[in-house]
DNA sequence: TGTACATCAGTGAACGCGCGTTCACTGATGTAC
DNA sequence: TGTACATCAGTGAACGCGCGTTCACTGATGTAC
């Protein structure tokens, strides 16, 4: 948790020495919060302990910021997804492996927005603010997007014959379309109130339909 | 367009006489333009010509007036699909009907959701505002809220004999998920700009995986 | 049919709020001599 | 090694804004006699 050390910190410098991160840190922990609308330019640097005009120092306007934490978002979820990645067993089938990594993907990316609902609605919530700003989607530790690691497990489907080549254009969109969906029914739809082992019975469903659809 | 009558008209009681319901369709217009956020009570009066607190006569709060439009704008939204579904040429193959039913309730909504963003967004923006006041959803003109719009074709599914009945259950998410996912990307997702022959193919290709994968 | 009265829908003014943003400033830091 | 100075990160105070909401009010309407 290097991520919040300046936070609620006494500085003992008049300088602050990082105060850029420390407001995309700040910022990271509002949307966590209550999402991308909870990120506000006096309570981010009122919790870094700075004058709320010191921001514009390091970003030009609240946008700026908040798209840097969207940024910063996207890259945490691109880490979600990995970590799931990481934790696939491998067999000698060429076809169950890569079966087994997409399903990873789009798994991590529906356990990723339960776990950090304001996180993910900042990263993907497409929510007006984020279009605006165009945020670059920063990506995670393997230096992939979140969309860069699912369009790499449905080219290793094709690659395993499991899927055809001629499904392959626009497969990422469906595929994302689908995860992503259900992700907001659940974080804050009608499937909000679901018990746990039904979710994970419904976000397999839903994995299971997109490999046989696609 | 009857529904704007009241709007910007001189009054000349002083009463206005459909206040309520003058409110709840200004409230649409502004949703309309900028989704639910741009719904403020201030600007709402102030379009139908009327003081601010004049609202408090009729909702409790700014959250009583934007659930009843959520629920006129799902209302709305019904209405779509339902247009969508009276336009299928019918066959005498029950198989292919219900295919057609099933993939017009789909692209109807996906049409609503780009038609209409702001409505749409509204409707089943799901942006926390809705979840609180858990507006009950209304229904379209044939008395169907489009959730069960879609559960209807889903069991027209099941009759014809196309969709296997043990893959019944939690259909109507999955689908639902899918098609919302889609709608989000479209609209303020990365797919924005996608010319409309290259939005209407993903469409098609989007219903066509979940058919094949349900 | 006419008058007195209760009801209650809409008024007008005001409140406190937190927000983003701008201004002229101050004082710690690093560099040039 | 010591001093003068430019830089520029953070300060403090203030601005105008639109918002939701509350208050005591007013005056049109419908009802009872």
């Amino acid at each position: 948790m290097d991520r919040n050390h300046s936070t609620r910190d006494e500085r003992q410098t008049y300088r602050h020495g990082d105060l850029r991160n420390a407001l995309i840190n700040a910022g990271l922990e509002l949307v966590r919060g209550g999402g991308p609308d909870a990120l506000t330019l006096r309570e981010v640097t009122r919790q870094v302990g700075v004058a709320p005009n010191a921001a514009y120092r390091h970003f030009k306007d609240r946008a700026e910021l908040l798209a840097c934490v969207c940024s910063a978002a996207q890259a945490d979820v691109a880490r979600g997804i990995e970590a799931h990645l990481a934790q696939v067993d491998l067999t000698d089938d060429p076809a169950t492996n890569a079966r087994s990594r997409f399903r990873a993907v789009g798994l991590g990316y529906l356990h990723c927005a339960q776990a950090e609902p304001g996180v993910f609605r900042a990263a993907f919530g497409l929510s007006g603010n984020l279009s605006d700003a165009s945020s670059p989607e920063r990506s995670g530790a393997s230096g992939l997007t979140a969309f860069q690691l699912l369009g790499q497990t449905l080219d290793e489907l094709v690659t395993a014959g499991v899927l055809p080549v001629d499904r392959r254009p626009n497969a990422e969109f469906l595929a994302w379309s689908a995860v992503h969906g259900l992700a907001t029914l659940l974080i804050d739809g009608p499937l909000r109130a679901l018990p746990s082992e039904a979710v994970s019975a419904l976000e397999l469903q839903l994995v299971l339909m997109v490999e046989r659809g696609l």
